[in-house]
DNA sequence: CAATATATGCGATAGAGTTGCAATAAGCAG
DNA sequence: CTGCTTATTGCAACTCTATCGCATATATTG
């Protein structure tokens, strides 16, 4: 490793350890590596990838509770449910109340961030609603998945 | 209960048994049930509520297994995933890809079908892809609990 | 009604996610 | 840098949703 990378390596170290204390988060080793595997992939991840991504050997129970912790913070948020495995990715491209869409494959499982799909919601929740966040989710067959059923 | 209330519940469940035969499945009384709860209180359903509602005697699995048919077959789908639980409903007033969107309390978890919500898409998935269902949840409070947070 | 294929009940199993508790490490004052 | 305080972690047990294998029951067909 050539002191260049070594030196944004530690450079990017110090500024996720400074992102997670400005949330009010402890920055310990454990965090700053499952939130550098946020940035370093730029996807969004399940518990289980980042066991098997992770170099620093962390228990299930301690990711589970990093990716609480960190959605509570907003640091990160939910994307969507695959099967059974809860998606979660770094909040970046979304804005106020317009999340990315993301797309899914009912035949294979895969999955896409959409980020030039654009969508747009019009009508009213009713008295005392307050939107949030706009989580949409096209589900279809994948060009993989739409050759095979020619 | 009256004549005509029994009629309509004979006519109702021969509506429903030629339902399933029409969607190719069988047409057990476990099932005509469960679709029939469907039907009657036209609200997204859980595989928990689903067995908390039967009269008749079903097994867990077979609860979970017919909602695997009904989805399969298309006389249902799922609408969303609320914190662990599936909830499966009608496809009545979805038409093609824009399915109807929900709304999702992140303080309460209360959950509404948004009748009146409409979302417009637009854009393009890439080659190869196709589109067959649009999901959208709407997270944010729901009026008990913006009250709350006052 | 009998034959056949499918659905169900039951028990065991898989897998995601949570929790209690003792040990550890981050943050902070001195 | 050092020690104190408190939040975080590892570990194991646990909860809960959902699935599966297999023997039995039941819907469908002729
Ligand atoms: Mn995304
Ligand atoms: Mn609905
Ligand atoms: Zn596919
Ligand atoms: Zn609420």
């Amino acid at each position: 490793m050539s002191h260049q990378s070594q030196k944004s390596c530690m450079a990017s170290a110090r500024r996720i350890s400074g992102l997670l204390r400005e949330n009010g988060l402890r920055a310990t080793k454990g965090r700053a590596e499952v939130l550098a595997l946020f940035f370093e992939t730029g996807k969004p991840l399940a518990q289980r990838q980042i066991m098997e991504m992770l170099r620093l050997k962390l228990d299930r129970a301690s990711v589970y509770r990093i990716l609480n912790a960190f959605t509570a913070a907003g640091v990160i948020h939910m994307a969507y449910v695959d099967g059974r495995h809860r998606v979660y990715e770094l909040p970046d491209r979304c804005s106020g109340r317009s999340c990315h869409p993301h797309f899914s494959c009912r035949s294979c499982g895969m999955t896409a961030c959409l980020e030039d799909f654009k969508v747009h919601s019009q009508g009213t929740l009713g008295k005392g609603f307050v939107a949030e966040r706009q989580k949409v989710l096209i589900e279809g067959l994948c060009p993989d998945c739409t050759e095979g059923k020619k």
